[in-house]
RNA sequence: CGCGGGAUGGAGCAGUCUGGAAGCUCGUCGGGCUCAUAACCCGAAGGCCGCAGGUUCAAAUCCUGCUCCCGCAACCA
């Protein structure tokens, strides 16, 4: 085999707030897929993947399930682990953060960085948000919350260390500029320096004092390392990185990266600071960083509440490992988003992999048994008809070799089972049944049984990369063994006089959705009920009816005060008594309502997110107050013509506006 | 003017960077075949490529304006 030399590649680390869905899953499928094809071509590759473990969402979520952050993230960390082997990926190294050689580098990089000089003290003001874990500035708000996940900010003031991003951003762009292929796709790398780079970048905050659960600062223990830096620095202390000292031969040998694997969300953190901590260190950049899409569920992200969450370990169960795999894989678009659906998956079982290959080889060896007792010769008797099906088996080869060079994973497994629809036509263009009613045929009939377990074999050895197990279940059935990339762009090779399995083994047995289904919506409906019971459970506070109980009219509660208005700004909004004629639940939504409300002569309709408060049976007959003239909008796919006015108490539990005498339909509320 | 992504036959997508006869898979319909998992093979129907302008010999592709859809905070790739 030929030695092309080392392959290092990563996929990001999870992060370990919860168990990896599909999506998630994907990832690792994808690069599992590029390392098995890169051991293939004969690379020495080195697969690493792993989890991402601190944070103070992380420290948090320990805190509500009352354990420590350690334990939690060791659950996590085994269950990421778990669907990871499960899926049959084949990682040379599966790290975590919470290594103790991993943070002992951390920390020593990052003092290594501050002796330098790239990374300095300095006290950050400004407005933190939370779940993101980063400060903003005024001028980065929208609509006064995060920009990134539009929620509310507080202003909040902490020593922090900084790093000096400034500093190497026109080496940046230089390499981005000098290096096209560094950032792929290529539309991505424009989202970086337009958005980024050629504006200016600020230095980056890179420690934090408001939780602890991280890797402490060497020389100032309250603060604790920036997740960001901790997590990226993965790639190189877990291969021997050493920041002071001699590196091991594993990192000599395999750094630079030559591919990380991410999702198209992190890319900034991939092309702009973990390119420029590198450069601080005095390391090679990686060679490639490839930002996937996205995978959705029927042009939605999953959701839990909503009990379309797809696992890898439930469509394994429902379909199987390959089958699973073979469904990421074809399925995603190179830079768009994909989509899954159940019933997707099941027409792409049927018709790729139960049709086009279970049944190929199920007939092929079906035949060879039936005209042959499974005895496959060669006889010589070729005709012109052969040529083309022996050159689309020896081109597969290197077209698939072109789309992996490119990354192109979909596109590649396309071009296998290019190969095993050429089988098929093969066999309606030779026709062997008609072969076997002429015993002076036998020859030509030997001869295409032949050309066929060949081309299967060869099909076989270039799907090994994608869907390994699937590869060899047919390696054996035909009784030969997989080719090596030297060999599968030959034809030939398959030993003459082999004998083929007795029966053929059904690779992919057809499914039926109507089967099928009821299984999904078992499963959705799991899911559901495991998310209200971790919802309601322990946490306490979000009784589902609080309005009954708890006499808390004493307490009384705060808020942010708003801007003053005029009296003409008030004259604007219009307000009147409504009366809830009808409502119902508004479908596929958790927290919506929508109510037919009656208005003087008129009947509106009105969505509101009252649902966890008021069922639709007690709404009807109700006199509420209605801001009647706010813009018609639509929630949940819902016309919601105006607004119910409640009152909300410090928990979010909500009460709804009555008049405390009756009062007609209508009336005017000023 | 928050950010980002999108709009191509019934469904899911290529093609857009670099203009040059609208393509793939699935589904539908018709035919063929009987080795096989109701599978396989062949053929057909179905699209003013979101709208309106512009550039050009030529626009899905480039330019300008507009409309509509989707995601946006963890269930994070």
């Amino acid at each position: 085999m030929a030695e092309k030399g080392k392959y290092y590649m990563t996929t990001a680390i999870a992060y370990t707030s919860g168990k990896p869905h599909i999506g998630n899953t994907y990832e690792i499928v994808l690069a599992d897929a590029i390392a098995r094809y890169r051991r293939f071509e004969g690379y020495d590759v080195y697969f690493q993947t792993g989890t991402d473990e601190h944070g103070q969402k992380i420290q948090e979520k320990a805190e509500n399930a009352h354990i420590t952050p350690k334990e939690y993230v060791d659950k996590v960390a085994g269950e990421v682990k778990r669907i990871w082997d499960l899926m049959n990926t084949s990682y040379d190294n599966f790290v975590r953060t919470t290594d103790t050689d991993h943070e002992t580098q951390v920390r020593k990089i990052f003092k290594k960085l501050y002796d330098k000089g790239d990374i300095y003290k300095s006290a950050y003001e400004g407005l933190y948000c939370t779940p993101c874990e980063s400060f903003w500035t005024e001028s980065q708000l929208a609509d006064g919350k995060c920009p990134d996940c539009g929620r509310e900010v507080t202003p909040a003031k902490e020593e922090a260390y900084f790093f000096k991003m400034s500093k190497y951003a026109d080496r940046l762009i230089e390499h981005i500029n000098a290096h096209p292929e560094f950032i792929q796709p290529v539309s991505r790398k424009n989202e970086m320096m337009n958005n980024f780079l050629l504006p200016g970048l600020q230095d980056l905050c890179v420690s934090r004092t408001s939780f602890t659960w991280g890797i402490p600062v060497d020389f100032d223990p309250k603060h604790v390392v920036y997740v960001w830096l901790d997590a990226l620095s993965n790639y190189i202390t877990k291969i021997g990185y050493e920041a002071d000292g001699t590196s091991s031969g594993l990192f000599c040998k395999n750094w630079p990266a030559d591919l990380h694997l991410i999702g198209k969300d992190i890319i900034r953190f991939h092309t702009i600071y973990w390119p420029i901590f590198l450069m601080a260190l005095d390391l090679p950049l990686p060679k490639q960083i490839f930002g996937h899409p996205w995978l959705l569920q029927g042009g939605d992200k999953m959701s839990k509440s909503k009990g379309n969450v797809i696992y890898a370990d439930d469509m394994a169960a429902l379909f199987g490992v390959d089958a699973t795999r073979y469904f990421v894989l074809h399925e995603m678009p190179f830079d768009n988003d994909g989509i899954i659906t159940w019933e997707l998956v099941i027409e792409r079982f049927n018709s790729d992999l139960a049709n086009v290959l279970g049944n190929l080889v199920n007939r092929t060896v079906s035949m060879s048994n039936k005209y042959f007792d499974g005895i496959v010769a060669r006889t010589g008797a070729v005709e012109e008809i052969d040529n083309d099906l022996k050159a689309v088996v020896t081109a597969a080869r290197n077209r698939i070799s072109e789309k992996m060079d490119r990354l192109r994973v979909a596109d590649a497994i396309s071009e296998v089972f290019a190969v095993f629809k050429r089988c098929n036509k093969y066999i309606d263009e030779t026709a062997p049944w008609v072969l076997a009613k002429d015993d002076s045929r036998k020859d030509r009939l030997s001869e295409v049984l032949y050309n066929l377990v060949e081309a299967i074999t060869v099909g076989a050895s270039l799907l090994g990369s994608f869907l390994p197990e699937t590869a060899d279940r047919i390696a054996s059935q035909l009784n030969t063994r997989l080719r090596t990339f030297d060999e599968a762009d030959q034809f030939g090779l398959y030993k003459d006089g082999s004998k083929v399995a007795a029966k053929p083994e059904i690779l992919f047995a057809r499914l039926d959705a109507k089967e099928v289904m009821p299984k999904v919506d078992a499963i959705r409906e799991a899911q559901k009920k495991e998310y209200e019971a971790g919802q309601g459970a322990p946490d306490a506070g979000s009784s589902p009816n609080p309005s009954t109980d708890a006499p808390m009219d004493t307490a009384t509660i705060d808020i942010e005060p708003k801007e003053e208005i005029s009296y003409d700004d008030f004259m604007k909004m219009q307000f009147q008594v409504g009366e809830i004629i009808s409502c119902e639940a508004v479908p596929k939504s958790k927290k919506l309502l929508c109510s037919q409300v009656k208005i003087g002569s008129q009947t509106r309709q009105i969505v509101s997110g009252i649902r966890k408060y008021y069922t639709p049976e007690e709404m009807v007959g109700k006199k509420v107050m209605v801001l009647v003239n706010l813009k018609p909008a639509k929630l949940a796919g819902v016309l919601s013509e105006g607004m119910l006015l409640c009152a909300e108490d410090a928990e979010g539990n909500l009460a709804l506006m009555t008049p405390e005498r009756p009062m007609p339909a209508g009336a005017e509320i000023c």
